[in-house]
DNA sequence: GCAGCGTTGTCAACGCTGTTGACACAGTTG
DNA sequence: CAACTGTGTCAACAGCGTTGACAACGCTGC
């Protein structure tokens, strides 16, 4: 009996287990998508018997991007100022994103509806209301700033997915052009390289607290 | 010998042609991604025909979104002020993003190299310059426009390949959620649904232009 | 304790994807 | 006319998400 316990322990599964293994998969440096074959045997199971707990894989990957997202929210300090609310809930998705970014990178094109989005949801529409912004700013600056920050994490997961080492330049490879037909890239294009992709998303960030600043002042 | 060339003619393919029919595959509804079979047999010819004159998929994928990026820029009035053409060329690409969804969805992940790209570049720094900015404010203004209207232009993309209708909502659905939990997303659930894509996006793009007249300004 | 039943893991297979290599024909060049 | 280069065709490979049939597990009611 106890041979035969140790001998045919199948794998049991459960969704915790699965989204625990599929953010180390995501983790893995190189890989840039999930396989649910690849996902499977890393389990010691048979790839399909993931699908016993997700209907599709569609739905586990929002599974996954939603406990980022409640990863996200879970880290800003809920007494702080609005503005300061919102840039640490912006750059601690950043942050996750970059970790993760074979499930980052479906961020553009997935909507989880769990607690973690809503609850970030949330944090948005009631830090833009502290700010004093009308019924329609408050809608506005959230719709601007969510999308602003999930295709950013999309970018950054891409970039990090597909060259792995420590590279956070917003530009992959630097823009080369004749300088005749383009004298501007040729100007700027060394500075251009200097761009790094966090900075950069998080001045947008503070680009759309700003603009809520002088909507809530001249009301 | 005219018998012969009617009949035996095996479709001459070229890159032109293999781009033409991209695009109108891209257009029709309901296509939300481009497969080389079906591209090949649109164009009556072997599937495998088209990597004798794109190296891979993503060659093709990249010529395809430069000639939208192209196509853009051309409608530009060159002659309008800084800001007006950047108004002018997010636009464009926005709407040209919306006509063949199956291409932009891929634009967040793209980065083409061909001449439709390095020409909206060239116009956007130029524009940032011609606003009056330092050289810093330049490239960071030219980037977050850049990430903004590809990926809001990625966005737009996916929104319409799968609603093939005359969906131009942010959301594509509405948000549910308790309203003890989340009472922020109650209440602000209907304005949310009322939001419209574009809209929206080009109300960033006057962000940015609103925030790069200021830089100027405060020079 | 045992029968029944729903849950879950396993396995083979389907249809789709991008891509490659061998082959054959066309058109041009020497 | 020969040779060579370019291009279209065909079969095939490896990968993907997903499904249905089957079998073993573990819980429920008697």
């Amino acid at each position: 009996m106890a041979v035969k316990a140790a001998v045919r322990t199948k794998v049991r599964l459960d969704p915790d287990r699965i989204i625990a293994a599929g953010l180390e998969l995501a983790a893995r440096p190189g890989v840039s998508a999930i396989s649910v074959r690849e996902l499977g045997t890393m389990l010691g199971a048979d790839p399909t018997a993931i699908y016993r707990h997700f209907r599709s894989k569609d739905d586990l990957m929002r599974a996954l991007l939603d406990h980022i997202l409640a990863g996200s929210l879970a880290e800003v300090d809920a007494g702080a100022p609005w503005d300061e609310r919102l840039r640490q809930l912006a750059e601690r998705t950043l942050v996750w994103a970059a970790r993760y970014p074979a499930i980052a990178v479906e961020s553009v094109v997935l909507t989880t509806h769990g607690p973690g989005e809503l609850g970030a949801v949330e944090l948005m529409l009631d830090a833009f209301r502290e700010a004093g912004l009308s019924d329609d700013e408050i809608v506005r600056h959230y719709a601007l700033l969510a999308s602003h920050s999930l295709s950013g994490a999309a970018g950054i997961a891409r970039a990090r997915a597909e060259a792995p080492g420590e590279e956070d330049a917003w530009l992959d490879e630097p823009l080369i052009a004749d300088p005749r037909r383009y004298p501007m890239i040729a100007r700027y294009g060394a500075r251009l390289s200097e761009l790094r992709d966090v900075d950069l998303l998080m001045r947008g960030v503070e680009m759309i607290t700003e603009s809520a600043r002088r909507a809530a002042a001249s009301r």
